[in-house]
DNA sequence: CTGAAAGCGCTTACAG
DNA sequence: CTGAAAGCGCTTACAG
């Protein structure tokens, strides 16, 4: 007979005919309750739909089974569309977590935003993760705040050596490489950076500088005139290539420092009569579901997302679990399309 | 002087020189306590870095400020990408979220586990959003079973008259309408249908009845052989084109039941030789991001996946608090673009 | 192997 | 306006 309310421990208890600690034990699979009693009480449990209340076993034990997520961005139009990049890693996350018996927390913040004080503070979740662009030194502060009150952190994003977090990140130099080489392979000479290059965007900055690194490697000028700040956003890249050609200066092939970068670009260059990749190869990065969709395909770098989810989750446990973590990079996979395919 | 654990109530307190009573209330903005004592609580919480355990607070009050989103797909490849129209639904549903202060549980679940009984009944989360494909008559029951529970669900998919829940779907029959109203204007007669049309399916059913529909209305035959079943993945986009072709049935015309279907038959119908709208027009539903970057631009029906989150959440919310709530339909939007455009 | 008891950190009547 | 006390539903030493 259930009452208004949920069964507790103390009902199955009654319904079994033995103390409530011993049904608590049953539910947890402890080895000191006997197999006779245990079934007894799993029976009752289940005739009263009985659940373990998460609240007081969190209470009773002070951790959560549950992480944090924390996505952030710039202050962007509230209806814009989330990057698909972060999307995807939303839902690679969503799922290694899944696997891993653990459940995920999912919040958006503003980067202003007092984010550097919630979830592991208030017991909600045993640990966060931390995944979004956004002005680097920015939060660099709120970083370290974070690791210093002793909070499980594990960051998404560039790999620095004076890191005050665990962060794990794709090669982003070794990508920026790959995508010069590859440029420099079709013939291209005059290639043009689209996206920051500076330590504010740490990611995109070893983008530039795997470039800078193969251009001069080779000889080849770093031409200042040919790279364009932008934020990764397909407007941001339309502009970017527009800002680009005003400046009057040649350039055969396009870098962009994101495939959303790329594809603003792309549909600037179309605008302008200019044809891909006969008049400019264009290369992205990220590897985003819609770069095999855009017409030309689009060159660009994978990240493999399953794998970078698996990892953020995998040294958070690590972390919650007081064992080692550490920085890594994850390696990179240059994918080559047709927008970059110059003669056969 | 902080100890090894986080600061309690009874801390703040203790340097508060209040009781433990009157730290909560004021935390918790009771106007039972004076100005000056706030103050100087508050005070006293962030200098600690105090924060409110939210297990012992939820333990107390019985309910969690969070949701929960179940996401269920068939016995999905386990490293297959999720849905990119339901991974836009996860955005919009995290921001909906995050704006009414509620915190977002994401949980997947393979449609043949035992999601019916978790979370709420954990006490986890106050309420569960559903979202997924799935054969819906399989789920039926335990959905059913969800609601005498008394649990506090909302779902999205088809509004049928006889749910045992409350659903919330966009119009698919219209859509469906919407759309081949719009191919036969461009002169199409022989419209083929990708995609399932039975109850196992409610969603494709309505927009396979709104082509059939309309087809009715303009006199035309619905012919069986111009309809292939098919799940919502491009795999099964492409395969259904070439039974479809194997047919040796003649059509002028693709209405795929959703946008990734229609872009797995554009590929089929690009291996085949066949053009894009010259010979075929294609049209899909959903507007998932990569529509209208496949080429030929795809023509489809937008589903508002912003409105759409907000609306799950809204209902979510006004059922946990006891309001009103009930099932409904959100409006359509057809969305031209040059897949379907014949002539000129 | 089992039970009685303490306690996790709050919220909220109850009494003043 | 404030404090002392009960209790939310568990888990886990402690004692047997």
């Amino acid at each position: 007979m259930q009452k208004k309310g949920k069964a507790t421990s103390f009902d199955i208890a009654h319904l079994a005919g033995v103390s409530q600690s011993t049904v608590s034990r049953a539910l947890r699979g402890s080895p000191l309750v006997s197999e006779e009693t245990r079934l007894r009480i799993e029976e009752a449990a289940s005739q009263l739909k009985y659940k373990v209340d998460k609240n007081a076993s969190n209470l009773r034990t002070r951790h959560s089974g549950t992480l944090a997520l924390l996505l952030f961005e710039d202050p962007t139009a509230d209806d814009s569309h989330i990057n698909p990049f972060f999307l995807s890693m939303l839902g690679s996350i969503t799922r290694a977590c899944a696997q891993r018996g653990y459940d995920l927390l999912v919040s958006f913040q503003q980067l202003s935003h007092d984010w550097h004080a919630d979830y592991a503070d208030t017991r909600k979740a045993d640990g966060i993760l931390l995944l979004g662009y956004g002005d680097y030194l920015a939060y660099r502060d709120k970083l370290e705040k974070l690791v210093a009150q002793g909070t499980h952190c594990v960051r998404w994003g560039a790999v620095l050596p004076d890191q005050p977090d665990v962060s794990i990140g794709c090669d982003n130099f070794r990508g920026g490489q790959d995508i010069t080489t590859h440029l420099l392979a079709q013939g291209c000479r005059r290639i043009a950076f689209l996206g920051d290059a500076s330590s504010h965007y740490p990611e995109f900055f070893d983008r530039y500088r795997g470039y800078a690194d193969v251009l001069e490697k080779s000889g080849l000028a770093v031409d200042p005139a040919l790279q364009v700040n932008g934020e990764s956003t397909e407007q941001s890249g339309y502009t970017a290539l527009e800002t680009l050609l005003a400046r009057a200066a040649k350039f055969d092939a396009i870098f962009a420092a994101s495939d959303l970068i790329a594809i603003g670009a792309m549909r600037a260059l179309a605008d302008h009569g200019l044809s891909i990749p006969g008049d400019v190869a264009v290369a992205g990065f990220d590897d985003i579901p819609m770069a095999s969709f855009v017409n030309p395909q689009l060159t660009t770098v994978r990240q493999d997302t399953r794998q970078a989810g698996e990892a953020l989750v995998d040294n958070l446990l690590r972390l919650i679990r007081d064992e080692p973590a550490q920085s890594g990079m994850l390696p990179v996979k240059l994918v080559v399309r047709k927008s970059s395919l110059r003669g056969h």
